[in-house]
DNA sequence: AAGGGAAATGCTGTATACAATAAATAGCAT
DNA sequence: ATGCTATTTATTGTATACAGCATTTCCCTT
């Protein structure tokens, strides 16, 4: 970048900054979950500074952050691609998932209201909708969001975090191995 | 740094700066788990750095990584600090344990062989040596190291992990709130 | 023509310089 | 003396420069 341009550039606050950092980790992560990025492909880290008009710091940072959410797989020396699930991986994060959430639903029964029922019944709504308009990448995303929603209601905020994370590699699994067995959410909704 | 002593400085491999890095995330992890930095004692970039001898850059690195395992808490602007656990934390964190560590138990017990069960039985012995000899910080990370261990045999990884984060959280706990109510780990051992 | 090696390129890892902000301190007025 | 404001200091946030590995390309040899 030429002096001159860099003193035209305004230089954000870094409040701003911080907004601007979670939401370009957002577009990335919803970009991946959505598999508008497929698994294998390489996040460069110039590309994605000169994309979203930071520098490659801010970019590592947020890379390092969704390769401990093992959204991306870091390769030393060559950088950052979308995870590749394994078959293994698979298998553990939806056996994972299966003891978490069901542990859970007692909880969730007894903090259950009207307003809570409510909302996850019109979350299921925008899912069914979305899956009939046949934007599958969508509903993966407003599944995905449901089951952090159900969770967050048991009142454990480090659980409901676990399985905020086990729902991202869902999606990122689903978007791989296909969904045929899918989900049955339909049957935990109506408690 | 003057250049002089820039010259003379070998620079390190990047495979070496791997390790290195590694080496410094565990001492740092050990030494917030064991006690040794007090929840609330503030990590200055600098000072790790000098201690270290690397630059802030990779000490960065390492606060974000122990941030996003909640044992390190980053304040915007106000740099990092050990982890102050709160009263509704430690409950999450121990309902959390309580929940995967039974709900593995059976895959555990199903996998559990002579050889497994020998190196347990040994860990759990080097705890109650150190319980003995008054080196509390010790026996708290051997009763993690324990569970970890045990956790991991379940032959879910992803679980294990979590299994581990919630360890060493709960050692961070324990060092705060004391543990009256310990743990009751002896009953599990004697499968 | 095919294979191997050497130069060139692309990209990441690290350090460092600079900017911005929060905390500490000193100075002034009341 | 006390409270408020201005200045200084300490520390983090960001960008960028540079060094080193990995990969590719191209030429030379057989």
């Amino acid at each position: 970048m030429s002096d001159a341009q860099a003193a035209l550039k305004r230089r954000p606050s870094d409040k701003e900054g911080d907004e601007r950092h979670e939401a370009i980790y957002r577009a990335v992560s919803d970009a991946i979950v959505e598999q508008r990025l497929k698994p294998g492909a390489r996040l460069r880290e110039d590309a994605l500074a000169e994309v979203f008009g930071i520098s490659r710091t801010g970019i590592r940072k947020i890379l390092q952050r969704l390769a401990l959410e093992q959204l991306v797989t870091l390769t030393p020396r060559r950088g950052a691609s979308v995870t590749r699930p394994t078959a293994d991986e698979a298998k553990d994060v939806f056996d994972a998932r299966q003891l978490i959430e069901c542990g859970l639903m007692p909880d969730v029964a007894r903090r259950m209201n009207a307003a809570a029922a409510a909302e996850l019944r019109d979350m299921a709504r925008q899912e069914r909708q979305a899956l009939r308009s046949g934007q599958q990448s969508v509903a993966i995303r407003l599944s995905a969001d449901f089951h952090v929603r159900l969770a967050q209601l048991s009142g454990n905020a480090t659980l409901a975090e676990f399985v905020e994370r086990l729902c991202s590699r869902s999606s990122l699994i689903l978007a791989v191995y296909g969904h045929r067995g899918h989900l049955g959410c339909e049957s935990h909704d109506h408690d």
